[in-house]
DNA sequence: GATGCTAGGTCTAGTTGACAGACTTAGCAA
DNA sequence: TTGCTAAGTCTGTCAACTAGACCTAGCATC
């Protein structure tokens, strides 16, 4: 089988400009425990294990892409700092944050089952992620899927 | 607002484990080239611009995960060589490479539109993400989603 | 108005990983 | 036995990561 694919470039697939933004070392874990809620720097650094400095460096490429925003906060008896929270554009990663939490859970389960697991506010049942096509049917598998050029594809020179 | 989340461990997340294997950099595109069909060593390293070393690396490493297999083929007039096809194992990350295709397209895109689509086999509609609940109920945003503690879960001491 | 406290950094030196480009390998054909 | 080709490996260079020490800026207490 030759693949399609071989006639497109692959320059301007959104995939790679994503993983360009989320795809260092160190960046979705910091991004998981934002989902978790964790807003502040040395909670992040205990959390994700990163290095301060590599920690500094990826909390700084997230705010300046408009994943996370910086916002003040004040302690008692402290003076004011301030903690990172997801924005819109860093909240829509979440779907990202389930399908490979399902993957991890399903191929790299640890003994004692998943050390977290995400619920339906409203309901309580588990959340899931199903693929399906706009004319409302159901995809079990990506065999079921067809990857054809957009409007953006561009053939090979 | 402070977090359950402190309370817990992170070391046995399995999003921690599934970026351990996926999360280097490179073996996404290299991934994404596999879901687009492409098999063979060099059509990697001209797809993905990913130096030979780290290709033959990053193939070596996802052989080991599971994620890919190596398979013989035979062209005329040349040896037997080995080409790499995803796994099931591999096969299951789809809704992660779906999940980050959306949020590129939404993102980041380019001027002229999304270069590659997605749709359905059998109807050829676009295909789609959806979070819902095992109750059924659609869950549009991650708002409506609460992380809680699962079975593997284990407090800080 | 000097001192200590603390979250959130920065600085430095050493190690690991990525990179480009040249070189190697193994089987088939002529 | 020579050439051809896909699929690597080897080498030197350079960038990224890492651990650990150090710095910073307000607030409170003295």
């Amino acid at each position: 089988m030759s693949s399609w694919a071989l006639d497109y470039e692959t320059a301007n697939c959104t995939i790679g400009a994503a993983l360009a933004i989320v795809g260092e070392k160190w960046t979705f874990l910091v991004l998981r425990e934002a989902f978790n809620g964790i807003r502040r720097f040395d909670d992040m650094r205990r959390r994700t294990g990163a290095p301060r400095q590599i920690l500094s460096d990826r909390l700084a490429r997230l705010v300046a892409e408009g994943l996370l925003r910086r916002a003040p906060y004040r302690e008692d008896g402290q003076r004011t700092r301030y903690e990172y929270r997801l924005t819109e554009k860093g909240i829509d990663l979440f779907p990202v944050m389930v399908a490979l939490l399902g993957w991890g859970d399903k191929h790299a389960r640890p003994a004692d089952g998943p050390a977290v697991l995400l619920t339906h506010r409203d309901c309580g049942a588990p959340v899931t992620l199903r693929l399906g096509c706009a004319d409302g049917h159901q995809i079990e598998s990506a065999r079921q899927v067809t990857p054809v050029p957009g409007p953006g594809a561009r053939r090979v020179a």
